[in-house]
DNA sequence: AACTGAATGTTGACGCCGCCCACATGCCCA
DNA sequence: TGGGCATGTGGGCGGCGTCAACATTCAGTT
């Protein structure tokens, strides 16, 4: 009565207290025994939803990836229209990275715990909404308007993605936690501008 | 008698213990019961010589920094002399990069662990001896023979740093885990060269 | 050589955790 | 109406980190 027996829809309720615990702890703070104590079941209910603990995380780790890939949606859509193509194309990847690494510093809990596992079909549902599918739509662009040369887009995506993950983890969690904010975003820009520098074709940029 | 109540060199034992577990297993394969079961003392002996986990994970962090300094410098060393000041400089920071991804890979479980938790008084022992120092090392002997312009020079150490980290990290706990040794050589191949392309002077490189 | 205090190691306990089991409850459909 | 199945409960197991009390050894003083 005042609280049925069955819940109805518990499977949802679970993820959604695990993914604040994930905010605000990181993965390890999704603890299978606090997750039910803060929807109010009693441990082991979970278990009638989720394999185990890395079930669980994987939902909520598919979850954070999708907020990743929408406020990187977000910083993309915001670029002004009126560029010219090569421009826009090199402020796309930019703010891609951008996006990325600012999801990361404002959600680190959420970003850990998104990379802290993967499932197979990852995050992007329809094809081209994961942040791998944007970061390579950048890279093509690049190329289409001919900054990027043909021959220096394969495994270009590895070395954007990895610069940007990297800035975000040695900030986070590594030696440079305690950086201020304003030589971060100075490091960021002279990271991206370096990325950019490095991809670009000195007879065209 | 047989086995003396007191070990005599404890603490280095548990330290080796808990460093042979982080190798197999990563930060969280150092577990104490575990670790004092190696070493065949009851569970608590450690508290004696660390304060808490934490504590012996901090040390086994600096061995594990000490030996990715070494494997760098290691690669460092071996560069060629006789070339000209300004390749020299260049390959100095390619081998610099390279040794650290290698290590990551070759390593990971003690990789992950001395980037787990830090120290105050970093890895490098002696000044000029840690990875940073070595790094921040390479890209002012960029500065000095004319290839990287000083303008470009602050903030450079945490775009190379972050590139590597980030690159070992994706491939070591994220989503690249699974691409073959060949393409992940050409990707670290294709990032260091970006990376190399970006922080050159056009009218010098 | 004996005494004493500090250092070191042991035993036992507490409260967490993930996970497994047997059982209780409520829903749906024949 | 009744039976089967999904869902939630309660208890228990072993493992963890940590604390407190106790045991043993060592070293320095007299």
């Amino acid at each position: 009565m005042s609280t049925p027996y069955h819940h109805g829809n518990l499977r949802a309720a679970l993820v959604d207290a695990g993914l604040e615990l994930a905010r605000a702890k990181g993965p390890d703070g999704v603890v299978l025994r606090e997750v039910a104590r803060q929807v109010g079941v009693s441990h082991n209910a979970a278990y009638r939803h989720f394999a185990d603990r890395d079930d669980l995380l994987l939902e909520i780790a598919d979850r954070g990836m999708a907020e990743l890939s929408g406020a990187m949606q977000a910083r993309v859509d915001a670029l002004p229209d009126e560029l010219d193509a090569v421009t826009r194309a090199r402020l796309r990847l930019h703010e891609v990275g951008r996006a990325y690494v600012e999801f990361a510093l404002a959600e680190p809990g959420l970003f850990t715990a998104a990379f802290s596992c993967f499932s197979e079909n990852a995050a992007g549902r329809e094809p081209g909404s994961g942040p791998y599918e944007m970061l390579n739509a950048a890279l093509d662009e690049l190329v289409a308007v001919g900054y990027l040369a043909a021959a220096r887009r394969p495994g270009a995506e590895v070395t954007c993605w990895a610069a940007v993950h990297g800035f975000s983890l040695l900030h986070l969690e590594g030696p440079m936690r305690v950086v201020d904010p304003a030589d971060r975003d100075a490091a960021l820009t002279g990271l991206l501008d370096t990325i950019d520098r490095g991809l670009g074709d000195p007879a065209t940029g």
